[in-house]
DNA sequence: GCAGACCAATGACTTTTATCATATTACTAA
DNA sequence: TTAGTAATATGATAAAAGTCATTGGTCTGC
């Protein structure tokens, strides 16, 4: 966890992060932006490392410059259910921070992940301050809530074959390809895959041998390939 | 479906409602309230009407002045989700609204229901100068969202037998008992209750015999009680 | 009160999915 | 390199849950 927090450094300033048009917290006002870039914390996570801890107090909220992160919960079995899926411009732990709760989920970086740390009080002293950040933040919150409800939904009524269609189609949507146009830009293991669908990790590896045999998928160790995603749209019977 | 709207009459006023204290609503500043008190459009829903329908666009926001109301998703096939039940003081509609869609679910009423309806425009503009107010929208967004997110690991991870008692501890939760201190108060089909477990009618059907035999429940037509409230939490699991 | 519809209950059966066992392959560290 | 560990793959089996079919009950409107 390498700290990287040099105000004076171009790089790392809010002004000029690349992820200055696709942030939410990048739509503060200018007097805000500045303060944040003042008071923030950059740091390196590397891969497998946590940025914070399921029953934890929140301290901040963490905004992903680069990299990619998953947010999980553990079930009481201790079984991991992951909840949502991370990349550059996503912002994490708001949600228990406004909540007034301890963090109900995990956050792992799955793999190298720069990450800045904006502190509690600033945080919410900006959105009490600015309206229609808070207003943005409204909109984020309603759509993770939309999301939360499709999946609950689809985790109810579908069968795990067409689950594993759809989630290999949301981490497309998510991470995208690779530079091949094929292959999904991200490693997960099958057991990361089977917590994401909500399922036993035999049945994602059996469901994806099937994908493949139905050319599908390619498999190449923990490269995924898309090669007809048209058919795999089909499989999950998406028609939202 | 009753118009109900008496600027002048006091019962309904939300100065005097008797959700006043209840309601994220009624935290707004006082010039807001009075908008509110005459813009807002009161109705009574008899059972089974629809306040809105999933797929409409939204035109405001919907403040249960009293009665029961369920929410719920039309699966693919048809088959209902319920994702949320609510009661008086408890606000509906603002999800769509915020995020800009369309309603994403169905609002239809357990029990004759009053209702106020508070129009798009106003809201947002109260949001965007109520500072204070946005902050509790989000807090109980963020509340919300997190609710979600157990259930849909629980939904993964557990087995119908704990998901349904689980959920006859969460109605209770909701509406509470009946005078008894031991009627569920509140009338579900059979068919609700599996539309809120996420599994088939027989499937309720079958557990809540059983619940029935190990004396946890008392089953009476739609009326449930709870006899061994104990138990029936050790069936559900819950740690959390 | 009665017919018709709907809901609840239950048995029989099927399908889906999880679990267990065991190879096989890939990855890691000495 | 090589041993050792972890991840993937696949078969066999078991358990869980869904579907279908039938019956009896309850409610509703005529």
């Amino acid at each position: 966890m390498t700290n990287v927090n040099h105000t004076h450094d171009v790089s790392t300033m809010c002004q000029y992060c690349e992820q200055r048009f696709t942030s939410v917290l990048c739509r503060a006002k200018h007097e805000f932006l500045d303060e944040m870039n003042s008071q923030k914390v950059c740091n390196i996570y590397k891969k497998g490392q946590t940025l914070f801890n399921e029953g934890s107090h929140p301290f901040g909220v963490y905004c992903i410059n680069s990299g990619k992160v998953k947010l999980a919960h553990l079930g009481d079995d201790g079984k991991e259910q992951i909840i949502r899926l991370l990349k550059g411009g996503d912002v994490i732990g708001y949600r228990a921070l406004l909540s007034g709760d301890r963090y109900s989920a995990s956050a792992v970086a799955l793999e190298d992940t720069q990450v800045c740390f904006i502190p509690k009080e600033l945080f919410t002293n900006i959105l009490k301050s600015d309206a229609s950040l808070a207003f943005e933040m409204m909109k984020l919150l309603s759509d993770e809530l939309h999301k939360t409800e499709m999946k609950l939904t689809h985790l109810a009524q579908k069968p795990v074959r067409e689950r594993l269609a759809e989630t290999l189609l949301f981490i497309k949507e998510t991470y995208g390809f690779e530079e091949d146009g094929i292959t999904l830009n991200v490693r997960l293991s099958r057991e990361e895959i089977a917590n994401l669908v909500g399922t036993a990790t035999e049945s994602t590896i059996r469901l994806l041998s099937e994908f493949k045999r139905d050319n599908m998928v390619e498999l190449d160790g923990k490269k995924i390939k898309i090669i007809n995603q048209k058919k795999l749209a089909r499989t999950a019977n998406l028609q939202d």
